[in-house]
DNA sequence: CAGCATCCTATGCGATACTG
DNA sequence: CAGTATCGCATAGGATGCTG
């Protein structure tokens, strides 16, 4: 068993789980790792779906586990910028595989989708 | 916007997310992965604090979704072993690098767990 | 523009007991 | 031994409106 913060896990599996696990951190990592850099509101746009809610909940929460880092821009207007951290750059295999694992998924199967450029390259 | 099995997604990494999503998947591929072939048993005894509901479902819909496979060894007393399929090996590089994610993370960060030898080789 | 507060729902997940 | 059924809770997640 393996505690931290609070949380016990049962493996490394388990704690890299504790970083990205649930519905949105890995794509958010992901876009990030496309997109560079990436304002509040362009990360929402790319995520479609994701209510505001759950966006700022999780740009929280990858920020205080340090995978992330944000810059403020300008204050009025308040725009922001944010972009993976060095942590969050060394989880690249993981979500970089994820897409393409994904993609051969869907090319193996024959199932067609909507191939944006900016999103999927 | 992708659609598979009544599902859509919003890119190919939530497709990915599709199948190895959730708190179990992960790490019921990665031990198959480790230790090749699990009785149901070994399997349970092995994550701890899976209930046994979690996991027959988690089982099962690996099943389904055709990244494990299942023999039955002996009707009587009843015995089966669970394997890895070809693509579930196929998302070998996902879980093995989550593994070594979390145990560099925690190595870097100086943090004690029991190093099980059978759990983490 | 960025992002929090509130309210609400869905469901992931756990505990326990039971079956072939 | 390998599961399934039932129940119930906790929390993940969604919709909407408001604020600096």
């Amino acid at each position: 068993m393996i505690t931290l913060n609070d949380k016990t896990y049962t493996c490394p599996v388990d704690v890299t789980l504790g970083f990205i696990g649930g519905k949105w951190k890995l794509l958010i990592l992901f876009h990030l790792h496309y997109f560079t850099k990436k304002s509040y509101a362009e990360i929402r746009d790319n995520l479609p779906g994701i209510s505001e809610k759950m966006l700022s909940q999780q740009l929280k929460e990858l920020e205080r586990d340090q995978l992330i880092e944000k810059n403020v821009i300008t204050k009025k207007p308040y725009r922001v910028e944010y972009y993976l951290s060095t942590e969050g750059k060394s989880l690249a295999p993981l979500y970089e595989f994820a897409s393409e694992w994904g993609i051969a998924y869907l090319k193996k199967h024959d199932i067609d989708y909507i191939q944006d450029q900016h999103l999927y390259k």
